[in-house]
RNA sequence: GCCCCGUUGGUCUAGCGGUUAUGACGCCGCCCUCUCAAGGCGGAGAUCGCCGGUUCGAAUCCGGUACGGGGUACCA
């Protein structure tokens, strides 16, 4: 299968509808589109079809541009940029489409049809029952002048709808390999609504052709139109829209939640801010979403963007839906951090921390100076950003919010605990220079030397007593940057 | 109803006529260890939906069938 055509550079792009929160599935398609392009070295075209005024919104689309920015798939063409076929909103290109439908129309390849939507459902039912397939049935196909005179007497408002040829449908497409339609089953379709609205089906293959677009890569819910803009594309070459030709079409598999439902908007696991929220990281998000249908090789599920970029076969995504699983995605992501340089990671925490209310926005030197100093203590701890926020909580917090996990204490400092609580704090007390080394060592003389204790023993109350929790960062160096004062303050207060 | 797509361990995935059926997540055990992780080692878990056919040989090719999903809109 040769999927690009040599010497025609690709053209791909990324055409959702600004509805709603962006969600995962939608990232997916983006990311294998411009995965895609960028792999055969072509442009990648970031348009936004909000021709439906009922269920657009402007917040979305600014949630899509914000969130494409955030993963970083950057767009050679399209909202926000420009480019040479723009605009780039098809709500601004509403003349196009007027004058591509009246063309159609001139050229005898589209017709007005008056049916009301009682006779389409009835007729529909009428087919359905006797076993034929249901879509419309193209009576009104070749309406007089005068019959459409009486239509309009009526008051009646007409759709246009294109002409199907009457022919099979073949394509190759460019995951699933050929797939043909049959002439009855592609019926004449609706593509200028009666009050003079186009439709989906107009408006997207119109563009496509007119933005030079050589790959389509959607999901599979628009697999079954996909003759219908074959043959679109095949009127456009005859009314001269686009240069034309018609593009490759591939069809990339579902992506799924609990049972076997695709991921629906509602689904919070669906929802891509959430992800930014938890602190994913986009080359770890990226990465996950990378692996529902496609893979790297049969060894490595743990690459960048660019290596994907660099092995991305289009013919290699796998055609069958795919779970969406959270542990793994979490997962994957905790291998980003941990391959991330320290540095990095700090910088990416931050935010984290100031909308945690840790530290300022934006943050002082000496903030920005202790988040580079602990980060150390839990960059290989955590899977997501926002675990680092709860894991160094005890050293940002103001003092006086300080507390301690209740099941925590009542486990770990209860008589016995306080005792050790205590002894910590007299060796702590006199420790000299207070560093990591000199604070462990005298822990350890006091705790595990002097009382005896198992070191688990030894250092969970002071632990707890001094982080809040019974899980935390190294305790050690932990106390180190917490400080000599603080850190005595929370035993003493422990007892 | 009609049309289209899909079917490999719980989940994702490799495989493209000959393998002890790949790797990962998760799970279990051990090691490391100041908690939690990370890391290391090991383990359980798949008669490749089912039935036929082609072939010396099939997860791989063909035909049925079952199940799942999608479409069948003046949504996208």
């Amino acid at each position: 299968m040769t999927d690009v055509i040599p010497g025609k550079p690709v053209v791909a792009r990324f055409c959702p509808s600004p509805t709603g929160n962006p969600h995962v599935g939608m990232a997916r398609t983006a990311l294998f589109s411009w995965a895609f392009a960028r792999h055969h070295g072509g442009r990648f075209v970031f348009r936004i079809e909000d021709t439906d005024a009922s269920r657009d919104s402007q917040e979305s689309y600014d949630l899509l541009v914000d969130v494409m920015r955030w993963l970083g798939l950057d767009w050679d063409e399209g909202v926000e940029v420009g480019g040479d076929n723009g605009p780039y909103r098809q709500s601004e290109r509403m003349d196009v489409y007027a004058d591509v439908a009246q063309r159609l129309l001139e050229a005898g390849l589209a017709y007005k049809a008056y049916d009301s939507a009682e006779e389409l459902e009835e007729r529909r039912d009428a087919a359905r029952a006797a076993g034929r397939p249901s879509g419309y049935d193209g009576l009104h196909r070749d309406l007089t002048p005068e019959q459409q005179a009486a239509y309009e007497a009526e008051g009646r408002k007409p759709v246009i709808r294109f002409k199907m040829p009457e022919k099979d449908w073949t394509f190759d497409d460019l995951v699933r390999g050929p797939i043909t339609f049959g002439a009855d089953n592609v019926q004449d379709f609706v593509i200028v609504r009666a009050n003079g609205q186009p439709l989906y089906t107009l408006t997207n293959p119109t563009d496509d052709a007119l933005m030079g677009i050589t790959h389509v890569l959607r999901g599979e819910d628009i697999l079954s139109s996909t003759p219908r803009q074959i043959a679109l594309y095949e009127a456009f070459a005859q009314i001269g829209v686009g240069d034309g030709s018609t593009p490759r079409f591939g069809h990339l598999p579902y992506v799924t939640g609990a049972g076997n439902r695709k991921l629906s908007k509602r689904d919070p696991e669906s929802n891509l801010l959430g992800y930014r929220e938890q602190g994913f990281l986009p080359e770890g998000l990226l990465n996950y979403l990378a692996l529902l249908g496609w893979s790297l090789d049969a060894e490595r599920d743990v690459f960048s963007l660019a290596e994907m970029v660099e092995a991305f076969e289009i013919g290699r995504v796998n055609p069958n839906p795919a779970r969406f699983d959270l542990d793994k995605c979490e997962a994957i992501n905790g291998d980003h951090i941990r391959r991330l340089p320290v540095e990095d990671v700090a910088q990416r925490l931050v935010p984290y921390l100031a909308t945690a209310g840790l530290v300022n926005e934006p943050a002082s030197e000496e903030e920005e100076a202790l988040v580079a100093a602990a980060t150390p203590l839990v960059h290989e701890r955590i899977a997501k950003l926002t675990e680092a926020v709860d894991m160094l909580r005890f050293l940002f917090i103001d003092e006086h919010d300080f507390s301690v996990d209740e099941a925590d204490a009542a486990k770990n400092l209860d008589e016995k605990g306080r005792e050790t609580a205590r002894a910590a704090r007299d060796a702590l007390e006199a420790v000299e220079t207070w560093d990591t080394e000199s604070i462990e060592a005298a822990l350890r003389a006091s705790l595990v030397d002097g009382l005896g204790l198992k070191p688990r023993l030894a250092f969970g109350p002071v632990r707890v007593a001094v982080t809040g929790s019974r899980i935390s960062p190294p305790l050690f160096e932990s106390l180190e940057l917490l400080g000599r004062s603080r850190t005595l303050a929370r035993l003493s207060a422990a007892l």
